[in-house]
DNA sequence: GTCTGTTTAGACCCCG
DNA sequence: CGGGGTCTAAACAGAC
């Protein structure tokens, strides 16, 4: 494993901002900054905070890779990065289980609406070569408090502060859509994913299958030859959030098992809900929409 | 084969 | 204790 020391003075190391990065993890000076993903006690891993060489748990002390990548590219020139670049401006966080950092990047690149992909070359759209950036339409304010406090001074279009997070949170308006009704359509097999029958309907999400969603098309099929293939369709409902907004229902991507997903674009079947995008202000994020 | 991106499952954490 | 969020490992797809 790496460990990164905050000690006094701060390092500049390779133009390295290490005060920054200091505060963005919010540990005392005699605190360590450790990225690996060796196993300790329990199974546990993942980012850990060091006092006196005690492991503490993740949360509350310790960054958190959605902190760290948003760090690094909003650190940039352009404020985006290539996943290589990302890679190489972590350098000196990540030693050790280089290829399980990489993985646990990747999937926090692709699994987060914070995070958005911009063609490396726009006339061109290779759907590997992009680069990364945030997307501050894609930060919730609890996801604010728990990774981007402490880089308020990184985001300066974010139009929001920790006050107006909690004021925000206190005063948050019901939905401007009601929860989508529950249908269900049945059908043969067993899933116990995410978008199982149970966990579809403990979520209030309607559920139906596939060939018969009337916007369903048929670039969709066979597009996808792995194995667990939920063949169900989440019909989410999304109501107008940002950050300086109100709740999302959830700051993971979502998405369909299959189908394309390149930037901003959404399949063939997915419609604007004029509804929801036109009816706030704060509604300009193509993403809210409902499929 | 390598690199990039997506998806899933499971373990674990925090919070209500 | 359950739900939601985070992290890890792994399988897989597609571009090069």
């Amino acid at each position: 494993s790496f460990l990164l020391q905050v000690t006094k003075p701060p390092q500049l190391h390779h133009g390295y901002k290490w005060d920054l990065v200091f505060s963005v993890f919010s540990l005392s000076l005699d605190q360590e900054l450790i990225m690996t993903n060796n196993r300790v006690k329990g199974g546990f891993s993942g980012l850990l905070a060091e006092s006196s060489g005690v492991p503490r748990r993740r949360y509350k002390t310790t960054g958190t890779y959605i902190g760290l990548i948003a760090y690094a590219i909003q650190d940039s020139p352009d404020k985006m990065l290539t996943f290589k670049q990302i890679m190489k401006k972590l350098e000196p966080f990540v030693l050790g289980d280089k290829k399980g950092i990489e993985n646990n990047i990747r999937v926090c690149l692709s699994s987060n609406r914070c995070f958005v992909k911009v063609p490396v070359d726009p006339d061109y759209p290779n759907p590997k070569k992009n680069f990364w950036k945030v997307d501050e339409n894609g930060i919730t304010p609890k996801m604010f408090r728990r990774h981007f406090k402490y880089l308020i001074n990184i985001f300066p279009g974010l139009s929001i502060q920790t006050q107006q997070v909690d004021e925000c949170e206190d005063n948050a308006p019901e939905p401007l859509i009601p929860v989508c009704k529950v249908t269900e359509n049945k059908s043969e097999g067993k899933f116990t994913g995410p978008f199982s029958i149970e966990s579809l309907l403990k979520s209030d999400r309607e559920v139906k299958r596939l060939e018969e969603h009337p916007h369903y098309t048929d670039a969709q099929l066979g597009t996808n030859k792995r194995k667990n293939v939920y063949e169900y369709e989440a019909v989410k409902c999304y109501y107008p959030v940002s950050a300086v907004g109100w709740e999302l229902a959830s700051a993971k991507r979502p998405r369909l098992s299959s189908g394309p997903q390149f930037g901003q674009f959404l399949p063939p079947h997915v419609t604007y809900d004029h509804h929801v995008l036109f009816s706030s202000p704060l509604m300009y994020d193509i993403r809210y929409a409902r499929w």
